[in-house]
DNA sequence: ATTCCACTGGAAAGCGCGGTAG
DNA sequence: CTACCGCGCTTTCCAGTGGAAT
């Protein structure tokens, strides 16, 4: 990084390989929005969600919608879309924002209600600049609230994931804000949610002030992800997927309820392995090594990405499994051998009670299995702790951790 | 039907850190 | 500088829980 200002690609051979596989890599990221007639078989939720949005076009306030679907059926992809083109369609005389949040990266009220300012901020227009952390609730709010009367009739506010944030009542303030006379300004709120029971379990004041219409996306058929991903093979050279690859990573992706996204990323991966392995075609070998990688991947970034604690409380399950015939553990068991890994590698030991959190955490996660069960008069209520993944593997990947160094060598 | 027990899990509160405002 | 805020991680407290033994 310290030279080399010229402009232009140079031709390094190191560096040029990767283009005999792909032309537009861009083209197979995560988030990318296609254009309208790129996007497969969800035109009846199109042109649905757009009625609802209608009123955001002309200056007035759109509908609130609730979308349901299972991960990659499209949800995000569609309203991302819809917003783009409300912004199109709008007159002169209009403005519209629009703003997508991950409630997955902003889990709390505070969070999102600040990345909303901050998204629809311009600093050269409103002169207000947005701190990304540090203040009160309410003055983010405030901040918020300034911004939108200062800029825009009407906003469209994507809120994706919805289900992973812990609290409720930022929808509702959303909604109110309007008719509080608080702003000018109307809000339109698409909520998406992979859980359908996410309305059930509003707050019933949350669920009345937010007023909605539901939403509901159907999987993509085997047909619908082949064309999904032969709309995308311009991010390949031209003639280097062999035939079977679309249809094989369709069934992979298949299996999984229909996921898109799954879909788009096998295929992604297959292109890395075989520009890894210098092929000049991209093959049905490939595309099944790309599944796997992608399983091991997830798993080794679900462990390694979870504090030393989490990896300890992990370790201590896998360490019993491998050590006895039995495959489940009462909670007291995993955290006798927990305490002896803590002693051992000079780690503070948790409370019993935040480390039965710390394994319903792996749980959720699917790493871990929790089975209750009630062994009567002298018993009491215990839990059962199984590992799913396999501990060798589970061990291994913990055993990487710098921390976790001096248990190896037990 | 009742008792019994060892653990479960919700709630509240504390601590330290990284941040803003004045 | 002080006051304040959010947030992740943690502890402390304690009212359940529910099947087997009586």
């Amino acid at each position: 990084m310290t030279s080399d200002s010229s402009s232009g690609p140079i031709d390094d051979p190191l560096f040029t390989s990767g283009h005999r596989i792909f032309k537009n890599k861009d083209l197979l990221k995560i988030g990318h929005v296609p254009e309208a007639d790129r996007i497969v078989g969800r035109d009846e939720e199109i042109s649905k969600l757009a009625k609802r949005l209608n009123g955001a076009v002309h200056g007035y306030s759109p509908e609130n919608v609730m979308i349901y679907g299972k991960t990659g059926a499209g949800k995000s992809l569609v309203s991302r879309h819809l917003c783009q083109r409300a912004k199109n369609a709008a007159g002169d005389d209009v403005d519209i924002g629009t703003a997508y949040i991950d409630c997955a990266e902003d889990t709390t009220e505070t969070q999102v209600v600040s990345s909303l300012a901050m998204k629809l901020n311009d600093e050269g227009v409103t002169d207000i600049a947005v701190p990304h952390t540090g203040l009160s609730t309410s003055k983010y709010y405030k901040l918020l609230w300034r911004i939108l009367d200062m800029r825009f009739d009407s906003v469209i506010v994507i809120l994706d994931e919805i289900d992973l944030m812990d609290e409720d009542s930022l929808l509702m303030k959303l909604s109110r804000a309007e008719e509080a006379g608080k702003i000018t300004c109307s809000i339109g709120i698409i909520a998406i949610s992979n859980k359908v029971q996410y309305i059930d379990q509003l707050n019933e004041r949350v669920k009345s002030s937010f007023q909605h219409k539901e939403l509901f996306f159907k999987p993509y058929d085997a047909n619908q992800l082949r064309e999904i991903m032969h709309n995308r093979t311009d991010a390949f050279q031209d003639d280097v997927l062999t035939d079977d690859v679309i249809p094989l990573a369709a069934a992979f992706a298949a299996q999984e309820h229909g996921d898109a996204r799954k879909a788009i990323d096998i295929l992604r991966h297959a292109g890395e392995v075989a520009s890894e392995s210098d092929a000049d075609t991209v093959r049905e070998a490939h595309v099944r090594q790309a599944q796997q990688h992608a399983e091991k991947d997830r798993f080794r970034e679900l462990v390694s990405g979870s504090p030393t604690q989490a990896k300890t409380a992990l370790l201590a399950l896998t360490e019993l499994s491998l050590n006895s015939a039995e495959d489940s553990f009462l909670t007291s068991q995993v955290y006798d051998q927990y305490e002896r890994i803590c002693a051992h590698v000079e780690l503070d030991i948790l409370s019993v009670r935040r480390f039965r959190d710390l394994l319903k955490e792996q749980a959720f996660l699917g790493i871990v299995e929790i089975e209750k069960i009630n062994k009567g008069s002298a018993g009491g209520i215990h839990l059962q702790n199984r590992l799913i993944e396999d501990a060798h593997i589970v061990r291994e990947t913990i055993l990487e951790d710098t921390r976790m160094q001096e248990w190896s060598t037990e």
